[in-house]
DNA sequence: CCGAATTCCTAGTAAGATGGTGGGGATTGC
DNA sequence: GCAATCCCCACCATCTTACTAGGAATTCGG
C-alpha cells in the first residue's frame, strides 16, 4: 500500500516540466539532474509517460521531453496508474469470495477516496502550491 | 498500491473470528477452510495478529483462536498495518526533496482519505452490512 | 553530408518482497 | 499417556523493484 519509487520519479518529472511553463523542450538530463532521478532510470519513466499520452518528445541536438497537454489537464492519478499499473484496493471481483462478502463494498469505499484525491489533484494545482509556499519562504527570509 | 493477498487474508480470517461471536477458540483448520485460505500461511498470519495483541489462542485439544477484544473495538486498518506493514502513501520526510515541494502536502491528504475508511470501518460493522446483506439475499430468494 | 547531441529500444541483473510449504516442538484436555 | 492443537523456525520458488549497459535511430548546426 505505497506508491513506488518509480511512481514517485514519474511526478517529479511531470511537476518539473509543469513548473517551467515553456513550450520548448527539456532534456532528460537537466530533469534528471534537477529533480534527482538516476537519469537511465528516468528514461525508461519518460518513454512510458510518452507511451501513455501524457509527454511529448523531440529527439537530436536541441530535443528533450515536454507535456503532450496543458498542466491543469493532468492529474496525479493519471500519471500513477500509467507507471505503477493499477490503482486499486484490491482485485476486482475475487472468486473465491462468498456471495454477500462485505470486502467489495469497502474496497470500493477505499477506491473513491483514493480516488477524491488523486484525480482531482492537477500538476497546475501542484504548481500553483509550490509557488504559494516559495513566496511565503522568500517573505520570512528577507524579514 | 495494493493490499497484499496476506493482507485480504488476515481480514477474512478476522471477520469469520467476527461473525461467530461466540467465546469459543474456533480452530485455524476451520478458518481456513471456511475462508479457503492455504493453512500452513494463515498460521503465520494468526500468529502475527495474536502478537500485535488483536488475537487470543489456546493450544491443546480444544484449542483454537479468538478476539483478544470486541469486534467494535478493532478495525479494518489495525490489521492490515499489522500484517502489510505501515499503510502510508509515502516514506515520510523523503529527504531528497526540494523544501517547497507540494508533494508531502498531498500525500498527507491521501493518507487522511485512506484512513477515514480504514479506520472507521470496525469488523462489528463488517459483520452487521454482511447480514444486512444475507437478509435481502434470503428474502429475494423466498420470493 | 558530417558529427555531435539527444531520444529510443532491448536486455540484463542484484536484492528484496511475496506467497507459500515442511518438520517438529510445546501445551492442553481427556 | 495420547491425540489434538497451536507455536516456531527454516526453507523455497517466483515475481517485483530499482536500476544499469549498450547501442540504434533521429535531429540539427554546420
Amino acid at each position: 500500500m505505497d506508491v513506488s519509487v518509480k511512481g514517485e520519479y514519474a511526478l517529479r518529472a511531470v511537476f518539473e516540466l509543469s513548473r517551467r511553463e515553456r513550450p520548448e523542450p527539456l532534456k532528460i538530463a537537466l530533469i534528471a539532474e534537477a529533480q534527482n532521478i538516476p537519469q537511465k532510470f528516468l528514461e525508461m519513466i519518460l518513454a512510458q509517460l510518452k507511451h501513455g499520452g501524457f509527454l511529448g518528445s523531440r529527439r537530436g541536438s536541441d530535443g528533450g521531453y515536454f507535456l503532450a497537454r496543458p498542466a491543469d489537464q493532468i492529474t496525479v492519478g493519471d500519471i500513477l496508474r500509467q507507471v505503477d499499473g493499477s490503482f486499486q484496493a484490491s482485485k476486482r471481483p475475487f472468486e473465491d469470495e462468498p456471495p454477500d462478502s462485505p470486502f467489495p463494498e469497502m474496497w470500493d469505499r477505499l477506491e473513491r477516496a483514493l480516488s477524491c484525491v488523486v484525480d482531482r489533484t492537477t500538476f497546475a494545482d501542484l504548481v500553483e502550491r509550490w509557488k504559494q509556499k516559495r513566496a511565503r519562504r522568500v517573505l520570512n527570509w528577507q524579514i
